[in-house]
DNA sequence: TCTTGACTTCGAGCCCACTCCAACCCCCAC
DNA sequence: GTGGGGGTTGGAGTGGGCTCGAAGTCAAGA
């Protein structure tokens, strides 16, 4: 593949600047070079991309991912901390989904009073 | 009930700060206030920040809960726009909470994969 | 009367996560 | 070999949403 970072930008929905932020801020992995000193992204930078997206995605901090990243470029040996740092993370939204849930329906519940309690909007 | 700001904050789960900061930024709707000119919350400012923090919570913008303030404190007569700022709402809580819960899923596939494929964590 | 403590306002400060320069480099097509 | 369109860096700027501090007011209890 070898990807350039503005057609990783395109492939994964963020801009360059955050690509190049997060690598600045320790999120990523070693990101290989052209000779020029070009950023080259394949495969395995683009799954881990993926998986950093989801991460904050669904709220995790940047320090946490950064803690993620380090634990990942020590290489074997810290799976429990890694598989720790997730748990905890699933926890979390699982629990705001949840919440998010509840007040979601009680916004849906207010919606119906609007139209004097019929069902739909629009 | 009339309960003082710091009570407030107890019950609502917001600092006395924040009540004070939405108040300023247009997101409350008139609080009365004691003769030597304290804030008194009842039922009614009770209600309504209930209904502002759900906003708030699932996601919606400052500027939009003003927004909808402003239309509340205008009195009857703009329910449809109230309406829409609602249902945009809601649509959008619900695709963005739908996202998350697919990565959420993929977070754990992710965790069934450092636990060598077993169900549960820890 | 004096202190204590909860309140008031205004404005500044902070944290997070980007987002955007400015200045420079490199390669390719014309 | 020149112009343009990529890329590079370090550092500064932005926007959102609080969060805090300073200085003052007020009411109740010792």
């Amino acid at each position: 593949m070898d990807l350039t970072i503005a057609e990783t930008a395109e492939r994964t929905g963020l801009t360059a600047h955050t690509l190049r932020y997060y690598e600045r801020d320790g999120l990523m992995l070693e990101v290989p070079r052209s000779s020029s000193g070009h950023r080259r992204y394949s495969e395995g930078e683009l799954g881990w991309i993926e998986l950093i997206t989801r991460l904050r995605t669904t709220g995790m901090p940047i320090r946490d991912v950064r803690r993620y990243a380090q634990l990942v470029r020590a290489g074997e040996g810290n799976e429990a901390e890694r598989l720790e740092i997730l748990c905890r993370h699933r926890d979390a939204v699982r629990d705001r989904l949840e919440a998010e849930a509840r007040h979601l329906a009680a916004i849906e519940r207010k919606i119906a009073v609007y139209l004097g309690e019929a069902d739909n909007c629009h």
